[in-house]
DNA sequence: CTTGACCTTATACCTACATACAGGGTTTAC
DNA sequence: GTAAACCCTGTATGTAGGTATAAGGTCAAG
């Protein structure tokens, strides 16, 4: 019931390299090997690395992706400290949230101008995601 | 009333061989000259500076950021294919809410059983970004 | 019992996105 | 009129995040 590296870079879509790249990185848990030195992966990695791959589209570098990790990992452990880093990563995201709500509505604007034939007034893709 | 490139940096707070960067991979209009060669921006070039820092932030690469920015500039020209481009943005950009929606509901079970002391049950963060 | 598809480590290379440096001209402040 | 603080181009270097390659061990199928 455990997986090779192979197996886990096929079922997450990565590169058997990055997946060593990320262990290096501490991002992977290095996991029990086989008797020859294989490594044995547990079938929740998958999703780990999944989840790796989405947080990066969402614009977290892999250090930061390091720390949501890590919140996780030390569940009950310096409640406070852990608090205050998941209310951080929290203000974060909803500023992301924010500024993507922004730039969601300038195209829907830009969407709308071009339906109705209207002479385009001025573009607010900018605009929508200033300060 | 224009702005040389040390005046831009400063206010979209950016280096000045980045802006000359940019203007290389066609991100910032090459701007006018002054007679001595010194380039002159006009004062919107801010906020497109900042538009563009804002969006990488949000996981767009430069070369998304350069079509978001087309979008803009052909605002009647091509009108379907303009129309088509801002969908398909606007789609990636409802996914990446939604997966920091989600991110962010795991952020608050974690905060939350921080809070109430009781043992922590399976942490949410990752499966909160898997598909 | 060997061929092909795995796995290992170590090291080199690649792309995106800057950032620095060399070598030189310009402008402003004293 | 010269020193500091700008600007220019061109080229080199740096960091993040992989990706490939070399050199070799392992395993399952025919």
């Amino acid at each position: 019931m455990t997986l090779t590296i192979g197996n886990l870079a096929d079922q997450a879509a990565v590169n058997v390299q990055t997946l060593r790249y990320y262990e290096r990185r501490g991002l992977l848990p290095a996991p029990p090997r086989t008797d020859n030195g294989y490594r044995q992966y547990p079938p929740d990695s998958v999703a780990r690395v999944r989840f790796i791959k989405r947080a990066q589209l969402l614009g977290f570098s892999l250090k930061e992706i390091a720390e949501l990790l890590d919140l996780r990992v030390h569940p009950r452990r310096s409640c406070s400290e852990m608090r205050r880093k998941a209310e951080a990563k929290r203000a974060e995201i909803d500023r992301k949230i924010r500024s993507l709500r922004d730039l969601r509505a300038a195209l829907d604007d830009l969407i709308e101008a071009c339906d109705s034939n209207t002479p385009t007034k001025e573009c607010p893709i900018i605009e929508g995601l200033e300060e």
